[in-house]
DNA sequence: TGAGTTATTATGCGATCGTATAATATTTTG
DNA sequence: CAAAATATTATACGATCGCATAATAACTCA
């Protein structure tokens, strides 16, 4: 009996490659981890499940170089901001914390994809090394962006301050992120970002509203 | 031939019941929602899988209600300290914000139980519910802790303002919350506390740290 | 102590999981 | 334009998933 399979074209690696990593995040992001089969996924990216087996040696492989995709996009998403000029370094440091506080990084499909991410990042070696890497990037590129801000204020910033400093400013930015994604109608326009400012200045001890820089 | 049974006790039904939730709530936590499943569940609570159906009517069931004692069980670890006397309005405040960013509520597990359950609250109106109920519970009780605080300290406090306050507040604790429980060794005993206090004072425009109070 | 109750185990079922392999359509190349 | 290369589909396999049901052990109480 004659098997009537299904025409297609033929695309570049580059291509299907891509499409299967999109398809593993929306997945992971609108579901979690139990929803992103290799089924469902392959359905999504338009194509028949074998050829994930022909792009990625194994689940677990495609799933970190979607992991890997999409930690890389989110921080240079935050980090674009800064190759514009500022009028000051304080404006600078405001700058970065309003583009951490704004979509597209504030997203609820962000915060879907970390808490799909979580366990795997403190299980699998390649994603908690991902995960170290970007995660102290954001970080130590606050800290420079404070101790800056500080020294052109004529402020006080020994090393262990502004690293407290950083900790401190990342977890307002970290919570307030969560706040903002999870429940984007909680809050009207800008007020997220302006939250953010206020406090990552009251912590500084620097005024970061529009209106102070 | 003679089927070989396992020897066993009876047990009363909420020392089952409990012994089942627990068992979720490890795995969960430790492994996410892939690694809970009923199977496992069973054998970690010391029975076999098909208890389960005697107890829940189905898997889902079962995290419901895990999901349920949880959010119930953090927000009464919170709310606990609020009962025993204190100095100053702002000193019940200063308790309320350390008492979030202590263990046994900063700790790695309930941040893999909030990961975790993430795409469930999205989903399942259950958990839907008890996730807002529990969420509004907490910020409104952090707004009538800096209300309170500010009236005592006769400073003005009008009703956006301590809105937008209580989510600040909320949002620095959040934050907080997640890199203390996610980075334990990233944190000196009671720094975390101590940042929370200070940021929170800043946002709020009060001292709140200890030789303030 | 023996019959009734039910908590618990044991086993099976269909669906779906990730992976492996063979068949085939499409493109490239000599 | 035929042949080589490979992207893609199709299909199958064993393991495990949640769920259902029957058998049985443990306890209660007349």
């Amino acid at each position: 009996m004659p098997q009537i399979r299904k025409t297609h074209q033929r695309q570049t690696p580059d291509f299907r490659r891509q499409a299967l990593i999109d398809a593993t995040l929306n997945l992971l992001a609108e579901g979690g981890p139990e929803m992103a089969t290799v089924r469902v996924i392959a359905k999504k990216a338009g194509v028949t499940q074998g050829l994930i087996r022909h792009y990625f040696s194994t689940k677990d492989d495609l799933i970190a170089a979607a992991y890997e995709q999409h930690m890389t996009q989110m921080t240079e998403a935050t980090s674009a901001v800064l190759e514009q000029p500022f009028r000051s370094h304080s404006a600078r440091l405001a700058g970065f914390v309003t583009a951490a506080l704004t979509p597209p990084v504030v997203d609820l499909r962000n915060v879907g994809l970390w808490a799909g991410f979580l366990h795997m990042t403190q299980t699998d070696s390649r994603m908690q090394r991902v995960h170290a890497r970007t995660y102290r990037a954001f970080r130590d590129r606050l800290e420079r962006l404070i101790v800056v801000a500080l020294k052109a204020a004529d402020l006080p910033h020994d090393p262990q301050m502004s690293r407290r400093f950083a900790i401190a400013c990342n977890g307002v930015i970290d919570g307030l992120w969560l706040e903002g994604s999870a429940l984007p109608d909680g809050f009207e326009r800008d007020e997220l970002s302006e939250i953010g400012l206020q406090s990552v200045g009251a912590i500084i001890g620097l005024n970061l509203n529009k209106t102070g820089i």
